[in-house]
RNA sequence: GGGCGAUUAGCUCAGUUGGUUAGAGCACUUGCCUUACAAGCAAGGGGUCAUAGGUUCGAGUCCUAUAUCGCCCACCA
């Protein structure tokens, strides 16, 4: 028997590795079912998991749960993603906590260091998976860097290079100053810095007049070459041709015509520093300048700032600063705030320069991701819709993709060099003197892969035919661009066929004052602590049926606790039950004698197995979790079980056992726990473990809608009676006349408490009565308090009114001839019955 | 500047193709230790659905505008 309060950690405790030891989790075991898969979001093998991943990963583990049951071959496929950046940032702080530099450690020793850490982190992932109870199957287990990813990355790469769609090339990047690497812009986070503008003497040559020129970087002066004004700004026009002196430097530059100068924005001339901006570097192509690139890999002042080689960026710009007021070549300082680029890992100011770097050539690319976008049959269909356009704006906005990073832990780049020669293949080529591109590709290359490189591709694989594309995908919607994007044009370019056909997108895990879980905030929560404190099931049900798809989740621990007891009352209704059905003689359902009630709830169970699929389907879990709570709490305790105190049989047995069982199952998907718990201690059931049992399905031969309505009305009139009981202050003792129709006697009787002591005949004399009257009862209570005048007469008009709307509206013909006929006819229905309440509480009064 | 959202009860949120008098949890009021559960039971109070127009027999839901808030992208020389 169970015990008589719910206890998380004891129900939590050896499911899970038994589950794992059986193998439930294990796909690809039946080929005659037909195939469902998902592959996980691959954590990073960084750190542990926050509520994010614990919210991301529980929609799938329902999904595929609930798809498992449902007869599908499910495989969910597990998996980490080596994170380069993100990594290599960790461990070289671990190394330099141990006084090792990464240089002087040199490459090899560094990725062991990497590999080392990764075993580390991914065994506490894996127990974390384990906790949050995920229905993984470990058997097909990757990793982004592993020997099979690696291949298809290779593959891919040298693919793309020879269709023209890799390039090495110079470009203005993002540079990374403190991890001297190349960053996308995607890994640039754009931040309200304070800065200033500050004005500056560019002198016309051979003149005493000179340009104000405006920068927020002065420190860049030394790689200006040239100033720019728009053509069409008549007061700097006549100047084009012309040249200034660069102060400091004096060196004369011409003055170009570009539309780039906006002449509304600031003095409407810009300087022109094609090595360090990126609009710059377009000024410079169309008007043939020199690019010069004034800063060192580690953003200090290279040999092209003299004086001020070997500066910090902000040690220059104070030194400079102070030269130009020297020499009144400063106009004034304009302080401001402004967006500037900082890296999304080491936080470090993002220095655009001109480099060389590998980039993946997006337009064709993004082309044909919006061209697939249009066809319905074989596009990604995004849950909700409207992310599809996020993808799609991407898709139409897109810029070459800069691939190479200038790290060591990651896919080295396949491409090797001799003297001016480049050779790029799946391996090394004959021949001495070639030697390896340095540097390793962008961590989301390879994850843009992982659909499908997890399950074997290049190679044709059985895996691969038989799981490719993917069910469904789900993510976060801060992940679209860097990977929903990417796995979706390289599923197109390399498989053909979309990554997956459906991707369910979740938003972002807030506190509860809304804002967003951040390491700086301190404001994180850890599932683990969650888990420890109200158990898994009651986490994942609160982070899967709180919010509607696509937005974001307040974490709110009085909700969870809410979810706790909602667990807790389910236990006890299970209790209850199983207490019941200590007794009880047959071996199956026995459905011989059912009652009216009996015939109520199964019709609402077999209603909201209808419904729950249909919402599980659409990935709508908070209606699913909405349903399920009213049914359980609702019809399932506060009706069905006090209806079946009073007629306990056998086949009131076999229909609670019935229900409890159907509620265990749709639950199951949301609370592997406490379910499989209560699962294993039932009577009878149709397999070992709820893991692998069958999902419950619609039967038509157990729904009745005639006893549904009668009970349900009857639990109308409980209610109404109650709540006159109530507010006339009748009290236990007090006396009832009473008519029913026979066979449901007994219920009104027990669920009021009426004994036959209290019943009487005829009208009593002397005191007050109460009457209530509906299709199913007429009763009287006599009492001797006063009736409570105000309340009656509050009702007569609230009645008064509904009727009053009711006639006027069915008075319209409008509504009358438009309307649908059975929502006409149900507001004739409800008028009458208005109608008839009306005169009886007139009679009361 | 471009795009995407949001605005519903004191708080946090649902509300499918327009269709009875808009729902839930928490909080609140009143009464109950009723043998599954007091972390519970019973009954209840609380909303001109941001604002203004429009379409419709009928609008929280569709259209237009406005206001406030949020996110993404671009720009800020």
């Amino acid at each position: 028997m169970l015990d008589k309060k719910y206890n998380h950690k004891e129900v939590e405790k050896n499911k899970y590795n038994e589950w794992v030891n059986k193998g439930y989790f294990k796909g690809d075991k039946d080929k005659s079912r037909e195939p469902f898969c998902i592959v996980i979001p691959p954590p990073n093998v960084t750190g542990k998991l926050h509520l994010g991943h614990a919210w991301d990963t529980t929609l799938q583990d329902i999904i595929i749960r609930y798809k498992r049951m449902c007869g599908y071959d499910a495989l969910w496929l597990p998996g980490m993603d080596h994170a380069a950046i993100a990594t290599e940032v960790k461990v070289v702080k671990k190394l330099k906590e141990q006084g090792i530099d990464k240089y002087e450690y040199g490459r090899d020793n560094f990725l062991d260091a990497c590999w080392d850490w990764t075993h580390e982190y991914s065994g506490n992932i894996r127990d974390q998976w384990a906790k949050l109870g995920l229905s993984l199957d470990y058997t097909k287990e990757r990793f982004t860097l592993d020997e099979g990813l690696s291949q298809a990355v290779r593959y891919v790469f040298v693919k793309l290079y020879e269709k023209g769609l890799i390039y090495r090339g110079e470009r203005i990047i993002n540079w990374d100053p403190v991890q001297m690497t190349a960053l996308s812009n995607e890994e640039v986070i754009y931040k309200e810095d304070k800065g200033a503008f500050y004005h500056i003497k560019y002198y016309i040559t051979g003149t005493d007049e000179y340009l104000d020129v405006a920068t927020t970087r002065p420190e860049t002066l030394f790689g200006d070459t040239a100033v720019a004004v728009n053509p069409s700004d008549d007061r700097y026009k006549h100047l084009i041709g012309k040249t200034v002196i660069l102060p400091i430097v004096n060196k004369e530059i011409p003055i170009v015509g570009d539309y780039h100068a906006d002449p509304e924005f600031g003095t409407g001339v810009v300087k022109i520093t094609p090595a360090h901006d990126p609009n710059d570097y377009e000024v410079g192509m169309r008007h043939n300048l020199p690019r010069v690139v004034v800063m060192n890999l580690d953003a200090t002042m290279n040999e092209n700032a003299p004086g001020y080689e070997g500066m910090s960026r902000e040690e220059c710009r104070e030194k400079l600063v102070e030269d130009l007021k020297k020499q009144d070549l400063l106009i004034s300082i304009e302080e401001m705030t402004h967006n500037v680029g900082h890296s999304e890992r080491s936080d470090a100011v993002v220095e655009p320069t001109l480099s060389k770097q590998w980039f993946v050539k997006m337009r064709p690319l993004a082309d044909r991701v919006l061209d697939n976008q249009k066809n319905k049959d074989t596009k990604v269909n995004f849950v909700p819709e409207r992310y599809e356009k996020t993808m799609n704006h991407w898709m139409e906005i897109t810029y070459d993709w800069c691939i190479s990073r200038q790290l060591w832990w990651g896919h080295r780049i396949p491409a090797w060099y001799k003297g001016d020669e480049v050779y790029v293949g799946m391996d090394a080529p004959d021949g001495d003197g070639w030697v390896q591109d340095e540097d390793v590709l962008d961590t989301w290359f390879s994850s843009a892969l992982w659909p499908f490189s997890t399950l074997g591709w290049p190679e044709e694989t059985d895996l691969f035919k038989r799981y490719y594309p993917n069910n469904v995908l789900v993510t976060g919607y801060d992940i679209i661009p860097f990977w929903v994007n990417r796995m979706t044009f390289q599923g197109l370019e390399f498989t053909g066929k979309r990554p997956f056909k459906d991707c369910l997108i979740h938003g972002l895990i807030r506190d509860k004052e809304g804002r967003k879980m951040s390491k700086s905030l301190g404001n994180g929560v850890d599932p683990m602590d969650v888990i420890d404190e109200y158990g898994a099931d009651s986490l994942r049900f609160f982070l899967t049926t709180n919010s509607a798809p696509g937005t974001d989740l307040r974490y709110d621990e009085e909700k969870i606790k809410s979810t706790w007891n909602f667990i807790n009352k389910l236990w006890n209704a299970s209790r209850y039950v199983l207490m019941n059905l200590e007794g009880m003689k047959t071996s199956g359902y026995d459905y011989q004698n059912l009652s009216k009630a009996d015939k109520w709830i199964l019709t609402l169970k077999n209603n909201l197995i209808k419904d729950v699929i249909k919402n599980m389907d659409s990935y709508d879990f908070h209606n699913v979790g909405n349903m399920l709570y009213k049914f359980i709490w609702e019809d399932f305790c506060d009706n069905y079980i006090e209806l079946s105190k009073a007629l306990m049989n056998d086949t009131t047995k076999s229909v609670l056992l019935d229900v409890l069982t159907t509620i265990l199952k749709l639950l199951h998907p949301f609370m592997p726990y406490v379910t499989e718990e209560i699962y294993s201690i039932l009577p009878f059931k149709d397999s070992e473990s709820i893991v692998i049992s069958t999902y419950p399905k619609y039967d038509s031969e157990t729904v009745f809608n005639k006893e549904m309505e009668e009970i349900s009305k009857v639990i109308i009139d409980l209610r109404e009676i109650r709540n006159l009981k109530a507010t006339n202050d009748i009290k236990k003792s007090d006396l009832v006349m009473f008519n029913t129709k026979s066979d449901l006697e007994y219920i009104y009787k027990s669920q009021l408490k009426i004994t036959d002591e209290l019943i009487v005949k005829e009208p009593l004399e002397d005191c007050q009565s109460i009457n209530y009257k509906s299709s199913l009862i007429d009763i009287t209570y006599f009492f001797k308090n006063e009736v409570n005048k105000e309340e009656l007469e509050a009702d007569i008009k609230k009645l008064k009114d509904s009727i009053n709307r009711r006639k006027k509206l069915l008075s319209n013909e409008n509504y009358v001839n438009k309307a649908p006929k059975n929502i006409v006819d149900l507001d004739r229905e409800k008028l009458k019955e208005e109608e008839a309440k009306l005169k009886l509480l007139e009679e009361q009064l």
